[in-house]
DNA sequence: CTATCTGCAAATATTTTGCAGGTCC
DNA sequence: GGACCTGCAAAATATTTGCAGATAG
């Protein structure tokens, strides 16, 4: 899941917008930080240490139109920061998030069974699914271990 | 679920916290506004019509002790505000919030079918579920038919 | 009485915006 | 060439904190 492998281009010239050196050099970051769930300052760090003059305002209006488009999701881990994650391509490749409410940790897991819970709010509220956020707050398996 | 069914007085007790007006005031407003997933500011709105000098940071450290103490959740319904819903008591009237994309709107709808998929983060991760936040995007009945 | 709480104002933190100059196509 | 984009600084927004006085128990 190269993030180059992402059309940029494309999906920008779809919207009107340009490929900028900035949004490429943006993207390779998120693309080479998976499963880091990066915020915007974070990105912006990364993002100087090969081209200082990056802006954090850049990083932001980037990642507002990266998820327009959908190459980002936008998440909330609670702590007062926008993070951002690279959007897999193949919805069978969705996952949830595991918060340790002791150590912090945020785990992937693979995504499973909300289907059939999407069907039935269809059913029962007339109410069309198109996406789903779904945390899971806990204990993790190093801190029930130790 | 009237809020006066919570012992607001025993539950600060034990934290070695004190039963204030500024506190019954807001648990009685958050109570009233159920389903309503209240700012801080909106809340503190609220409150102002009835006791305008409660001021604003009262709310805030209010609703921090009240989240702490399982009174309160707090949300996140991505428009950059924390919002805060009165947590029902009983575990079997958990709900989740589908989001319209169209109209914004936020309907809750009683939560259903997460145990299986808890069981089996369980047993595939070692990790403990305590708790849990689902969301859903889509398109609502009254945006769909119009 | 005294630890806790409150209101106010100031401080922080995060994100957005205006603008003048630069870049993509 | 012109629309779009960027960096910078300033603005806007949301939340937290310090402090002196007030209050619950």
């Amino acid at each position: 899941m190269d993030s180059r492998s992402i059309n940029l281009s494309a999906l920008l010239k779809e919207k009107g917008c340009k490929l900028t050196l900035q949004r490429q050099i943006i993207l390779d970051i998120i693309g080479s930080c998976q499963e880091k769930h990066l915020s915007a300052e974070e990105i912006h760090d990364m993002v100087k240490k090969s081209n200082p003059d990056i802006g954090l305002a850049t990083v932001y209006r980037t990642m507002l139109l990266f998820n327009e488009i959908g190459i980002v999701h936008k998440l909330d881990l609670d702590d007062g920061l926008g993070r951002y994650e690279l959007n897999r391509q193949k919805s069978s490749h969705r996952h949830h998030h595991l918060i340790c409410t002791s150590c912090n940790a945020v785990i992937e897991v693979e995504e499973d069974l909300l289907e059939s819970l999407e069907q039935q709010i269809l059913n029962e509220h007339g109410f069309i699914v198109k996406d789903h956020r779904v945390k899971f707050y806990g204990i993790c398996s190093m801190c029930t271990t130790t």
